[in-house]
DNA sequence: TCTTTTTACTAAACCTGTTTAATTATTATA
DNA sequence: TATAATAATTAAACAGGTTTAGTAAAAAGA
């Protein structure tokens, strides 16, 4: 790696390091580009140099956080639970974890989500991961005999993501909603999802 | 009303219909609140003082549109299809609509789903009134013994608004989307979501 | 080694949403 | 009617994300 090349990187680890810092502390529209700017030691324009825009580098501070969550969560799913203990544990420590700083998480998915998918890629890599898991536990759940062989594991785990997204919106849109209360939704709203809601041989 | 009261709202008007003329021609980001005043031929603090905001004076317009459609659609539902169908009817509306300037609606969801419901009282309006309609096809589904009498209508409309939700997302998310495909996803997800995807008994 | 090209970085400007401090016309009051 | 209070309006300023034009140092080429 060049002179160059080295400097430039520590430049950037500089501005996410101070990115950090400010974003745990502070929502996203308080932290300014120019106050990370100031902290990281650097020009406000190479802050937009580095990461595109705020947005993405909200993205990059948030991501690595989310992206970690996801491994950690989904490798500790306990496997002796039902299927729907197993499809909520995940999103119940989403939740947790939104609730450290709600209002943060909140500016972030708002900028993110209804964003083309290729302006957000980290974003869209860790849906697509909670995707898998979520299709992986179904398939999973079709060998067993538990779901119903002719089911799209893939709908079926986008399904239940949207239930989540919904409660997520419902979070987010009531500030008085617990972690507790927005994950007493989702799992009745996920068993409906399991069991139908129709009379069966309809 | 006095002659104060009187030019106040001719200015409102002049606000308004400025903002609808240019908001339905380009996206939120291009229309300005200065170019919004200068057509309007009022100051752009004036517009700030109207409106709390832009995303408030975008809601104005827009959620007249969009209650519209709500009420239309509501009444047009054709009352001898299936559940399915009818949960469908309205939200294929919606695709269509939103489809029609579809980087406005996506500005204007993204600037309001996800803000405290108290900001967006319009917004807030329509999504309650689509939720009675949702739970009021599936209590009367009940009464026909097509729905399980124990299932919760308010906990399944937020379910089937969730997973409306969700293709919302995909739909503005992946630009190459159709109204049609997002509206296949969702009926197969809404289908999934009213048969149950578990073997019955379990 | 000297010159040219590339590039990380930045100061200053730009644009736009929003706020503030008047200004002016209307309404209420004496 | 004259004066005081009120309220609609706005010019000017502010703040923050982003762009632009330029600088200076490193890398490449002679």
């Amino acid at each position: 790696m060049s002179r160059r090349e080295i400097a430039k990187q520590e430049t950037r680890r500089l501005i996410l390091a101070a990115a950090r810092e400010l974003f745990t502390q502070r929502s996203m529209e308080e932290s300014t580009i120019r106050d990370i700017a100031r902290k990281a030691g650097v020009s406000p324009a190479s802050v937009v140099v580095h990461f595109k825009s705020k947005t993405a580098l909200l993205e990059e501070v948030l991501c690595e956080d989310i992206g970690r969550a996801v491994s950690e969560l989904a490798a500790s799913v306990p496997q002796n639970a039902g299927l729907l203990d197993r499809l909520m544990y995940v999103s119940k420590g989403f939740f947790s974890l939104y609730d450290q700083n709600r209002n943060l998480y909140r500016g972030f998915i708002r900028h993110t989500v209804f964003e083309p998918a290729s302006e957000t890629p980290l974003m869209s890599r860790i849906t697509e991961q909670y995707l898998r898991f979520l299709s992986g536990i179904i398939e999973e759940e079709k060998t067993r005999g538990v779901v119903r062989p002719e089911v799209d594991s893939t709908i079926a785990a986008a399904s239940v993501f949207s239930l989540y997204m919904g409660t997520l919106i419902t979070f987010f849109r009531e500030p008085e909603m617990t972690v507790e209360t927005v994950a007493d939704l989702l799992t009745c709203m996920t068993d409906y999802y399991l069991r139908g809601i129709i009379r069966s041989g309809q």
